[in-house]
RNA sequence: GGGCACAUAGCUCAGUGGUAGAGCAUCACCUUCACACGGUGGGGGUCGCAGGUUCGAACCCUGCUGUGCCCACCA
């Protein structure tokens, strides 16, 4: 016997250990069913199951569970990423509370931290994973910096270099001050501030009473002023270019040029150009050839390019030393406010410097030609489509993507630099060794590059990788490509861009099929979580207090596309109830004996009740496919809750108790076998989304083998529309019963009479063949055809197609309430044939739509004309009283 | 500055040319022998605004208003 409640706490440990240990989520390489893969997006080592988190992996979830019972070869690759800047920056964080930074233990000893942090906490994501379920192949898991995915990435780097695609060039990069390391554009986040623009005189030199005004937002910057830019069409400087200007404070002389950059109409129309500080005088140094002054070390404080008393000051304290300096020097003119956008890093939080240094390119617009090509073609989709126009975007103004960092944690660059600077990329020390060896014509020592991979840098061959690339195995010529890639917008640059341009390079073919990307997850009142805002939504939370399966289905049915996914937790309650719901249908089937049949064939059933029922479980079964088929997850879910409460438990169930309790022991056998068979296939069309209450109600049925493992049946043969049309008029005729009850006052308990006025043969037969499901769903001491005109005498009516329902309540009926009841009704009525007349009398209406429009509005139009005249012949009897 | 979304019931959202929907909330009645985490029945919407296309528009087109996001620029 199943307990009253289901206490989801108990089972789902249980339920998943179980699984596991079986190997129900392994794949088969060598099975000769069709494959299905999905990557998963590797979380951080060492992060935490956050909301966002539980929406993708439940999608991806749902979708491997799906197609495993579809009959695919199903792997969903489990493994998690290094992430290079997070996971350093927690580790210093920690060291920082015991005051030691990473300086002071050096960088093997702060890697060895690294590691011991990892073994740690790295387990926590995956048991957070199996804690929601995730049927993820386990055995398989991979990690970013585990042996053979450093062989990877060295390789892949190696050959990009020797292809050409990697080149090492001194540029002007995103430097972060805090991390101090370089980070690639996407890192950088632009807030929105107001700043301020300041005006000074240069004076021109050799010429004391003449000077040229510039605008600056960073005054802070002219020791690395190279010169001053005007437009060469400025009538007000045209005398000026070629001259030299004196800088404030330093007092270096530097050239006035003419360049393109300069703008008449902003500012004064003279520029300050410092080279080496900002992206676009680094532009019009190189054209001009300016010596490239950098005046700032590598945490962003002053350098020895700097005045003596200015060294070691930081950007802000030199701005303010800078206006006071110049201010008395007299060179002060004004200052104003400016609206601007200043960057920051999206990690550590400080002001970006452009900064300039040496750094290894991937030759990103190359590469990327094969991967728009892709998607243009159709050989890569994105749903929705509409994410592909941003992808274009980005992709035909990528730039060229820096891939080192100046961090410790990561894949160390496969570079190594002899005496003389000479460099030799290999895939080890000691290949680099021979070469360096042939190339001196002696024994050197070499050293190896000090810098690490760009985190995306690995993880943009994951779907590959991960299945044992360089080695051609089984699995990567079974899985790869793989069927679809679930995530979130946020990382389509990030990630999905460079996993395709790797994944077309190196394997010749796009790593997924179709990019699905889901909402991102907000607050109740759509607000982007965050922990500074304190509206984070903590899924193990949930799942704790309401169980996996509703937290499951509340973010699938809230994942429809294209939409940001709000999360309340009242939603979560409610699925919460209809797990509640399952449950007690399926402890409701076991006190009647509901037990599944083997071999039960849904063909042989003779009740038209049965029948009905298998049909509309066929209808749900195909509405829960179709909607998964698409990643309509929120249809899928939709589907299966409306078919389970609103049809099994409202309907059928209530129909059946009278069966089940009956005379008729063939009836009663086969409503019980059909009522188990019905409710198997409710437990294995909500399964992907709720896989845990599916799989403990299927246990406890007679199975063989667990639900996971249970095939995905089509139903389509055992669609009966005659059965579905017959009892879907019951249900209806139902409904308008208990409403007029209602309307009537008449007291739930009460049994009254109901007589059908002007049935049709049909109607008429299916009053008789389902008379007792009627009068016991409508609490009705008989229910029968009204022959007699008499029989309306004193009834309250209720139009029910082209038939009426009488109530025949002699004595009970309020006169004027009821007039006025009919009254509204024919209002209605009217309205809905007004509507209707308008529209088949337009000529055009009649000769343009589509016919099977125009013979529905007739029908609809009968119906209601029909029913006019019942409401009226009621009115008149009611005048009779 | 360029681009992409979005605006439908009190709330959160489905609905892409043919009778405006769901869940939650709300109201009334019901402790009926699976379930009060329940049952039954209600109420509630000029589908942001203005035009246009169409026999017909929440849906397609144009403009406007508002909101959100992305990218770029910013002396």
């Amino acid at each position: 016997m199943l307990e009253k409640t289901y206490n989801p706490a108990e089972v789902e440990t249980n339920i998943y250990e179980k699984w596991e240990k079986s190997g129900a989520f392994a794949c088969h390489p060598e099975s000769d069913k069709d494959p299905y893969c999905i990557m998963i997006p590797p979380p951080n080592v060492t992060g935490n199951l956050h909301i966002g988190h539980a929406l993708t992996f439940t999608i991806q979830d749902s979708l491997i569970r799906y197609q495993r019972m579809k009959g695919k070869d199903v792997l969903w690759q489990p493994g998690t990423d290094h992430a290079g800047i997070a996971t350093q920056m927690v580790v210093e964080r920690l060291l920082a509370k015991d005051g030691i930074s990473r300086h002071d233990l050096g960088r093997e000893k702060f890697i060895e931290k690294v590691w011991e942090w990892k073994a740690k906490s790295g387990g926590q994501i995956t048991k957070q994973l199996r804690r929601l379920g995730a049927s993820l192949d386990w055995p398989r898991e991979r990690f970013t910096m585990d042996e053979g995915l450093c062989r990877a990435v060295r390789q892949e780097f190696v050959t990009l270099y020797k292809e050409g695609l990697v080149y090492r060039a001194k540029r002007l990069v995103n430097w972060d001050p805090k991390l101090e390391t370089a980070i690639s554009d996407l890192e950088v986040e632009q807030r929105e501030t107001v700043g301020t623009m300041w005006y000074f005189n240069y004076v021109v030199e050799n010429e004391p009473n003449r000077f040229i005004t510039i605008a600056t937002t960073r005054p802070e910057t002219l020791f690395g002023d190279t010169a001053v830019a005007v437009s060469a069409d400025d009538e007000r400087y045209k005398d000026l270019i070629g001259k030299n200007v004196i800088i404030p404070i330093c007092n270096r002389a530097i050239p006035i040029v003419a360049d393109e950059h300069a703008d008449p109409t902003k500012g004064t129309g003279a520029v300050k150009i410092t080279p080496a500080h900002d992206f676009n005088d680094y532009e019009v140094g190189k054209r001009h050839n300016l010596p490239m002054i950098n005046i700032l070390d590598s945490t962003a404080h002053l350098n020895e390019n700097t005045p003596k008393e200015y060294q070691g000051l930081t950007t802000a304290e030199a701005r303010e030393k800078v206006l006071s300096d110049v201010k008395a020097l007299g060179l002060y003119v004004k200052e104003e406010p400016n609206p601007m956008t200043i960057p920051y890093g999206d990690r550590s939080g400080v002001v970006i410097e452009p900064w300039l240094t040496d750094q290894w390119f991937v030759d990103a617009p190359k590469l990327a030609v094969e991967a728009i090509k892709v998607v243009e073609d159709g050989r890569m989709e994105f749903v929705p489509k509409t994410w592909e126009k941003t992808y274009f975007e980005w992709m035909r103004n990528i730039q060229p993507w820096c891939v080192s960092r100046q961090l410790w944690w990561g894949h160390q660059i496969p570079v190594w630099y002899g005496p003389d600077g000479h460099y030799f990329v290999e895939e080890n020390v000691e290949l680099a060794q021979a070469e360096a060896d042939k190339y001196y014509g002696k024994h050197v020592d070499l050293v190896q590059d000090q810098d690490v991979f760009d985190t995306w840098f690995s993880s943009g061959i994951w779907p590959f990788s991960t299945l044992g690339w360089p080695d051609q195995t089984e699995e990567l010529k079974r899985y790869y490509p793989t069927n679809v890639l679930v995530t979130a917008f946020d990382i389509i640059f990030f990630w999905v861009a460079r996993m395709v341009m790797l994944g077309l390079h190196f394997m010749h073919d796009v790593p997924f099929k179709t990019v699905y990307i889901h909402a991102l997850v907000r607050d109740e009142q759509g607000r982007k979580m965050s922990k500074s805002k304190g509206n984070v939504v903590d899924p193990l939370i949930l799942a704790d207090k309401y169980g996996v399966d509703a937290l499951r289905f509340t973010l699938s049915a809230m994942a429809a596309q294209g939409r940001d996914v709000c999360m309340s937790e009242s939603r979560v309650e409610g699925y919460r109830n209809f797990v509640t719901k399952i449950w007690n249908a399926a402890r409701f089937c076991e006190m009647n004996q509901c037990v599944a049949i083997k071999g039960f064939n849904p063909k042989s059933v003779k009740e038209q009740l049965n029948k009905w029922i298998i049909s509309k479980t066929s209808v749900a079964m195909n509405k829960v496919a179709t909607a998964m088929d698409e990643y309509k997850f929120n249809e899928a879910a939709e589907a299966g809750y409306q078919f389970a409460w609103g049809t099994f438990c409202d309907w059928y169930l209530e129909f059946a108790k009278p069966l089940f309790n009956g005379d008729d022991e063939s009836k009663k056998a086969e409503t019980r076998a059909t009522a188990a068979w019905v409710l198997d296939h409710i437990l294995m069309m909500l399964h992907p989304i709720m896989p845990f209450v599916t799989e403990e109600l299927w246990s406890k049925g007679n199975h063989e083998q667990m639900l996971i493992s249970t095939p995905w049946e089509d139903l389509s043969e055992f669609v009966d529309e005659k059965a579905e049309a017959d009892l879907d008029w019951v249900v209806g005729l139902v409904g308008a019963i208990r409403s007029l009850r209602t309307e009537m006052n008449i007291a739930p308990g009460t049994k009254i009479q109901m007589l059908l006025a002007g049935a049709n043969d049909v109607e008429a037969k299916r009053l008789v063949q389902f008379n007792t499901l009627i009068k016991t769903l409508a609490r009705l001491e008989s229910a029968e055809l009204s022959t007699k005109a008499e029989d309306a005498k004193s009834a309250a009516q209720v139009v029910y197609g082209t038939t009426a329902v009488l109530l025949p309540l002699a004595g009970f009926i309020d006169v004027a309430k009821e007039t006025e009841r009919l009254n509204k009704e024919l209002e209605g009525l009217n309205k809905v044939i007004s509507g209707l007349e308008g529209r088949l009398n337009n000529e055009a209406f009649v000769s343009k739509a589509p016919e099977k429009v125009v013979a529905d509005q007739r029908v609809r139009l009968a119906e209601a004309k029909s029913g006019v005249i019942k409401v009226q012949e009621a009115l008149a009897r009611l005048k009779d009283l």
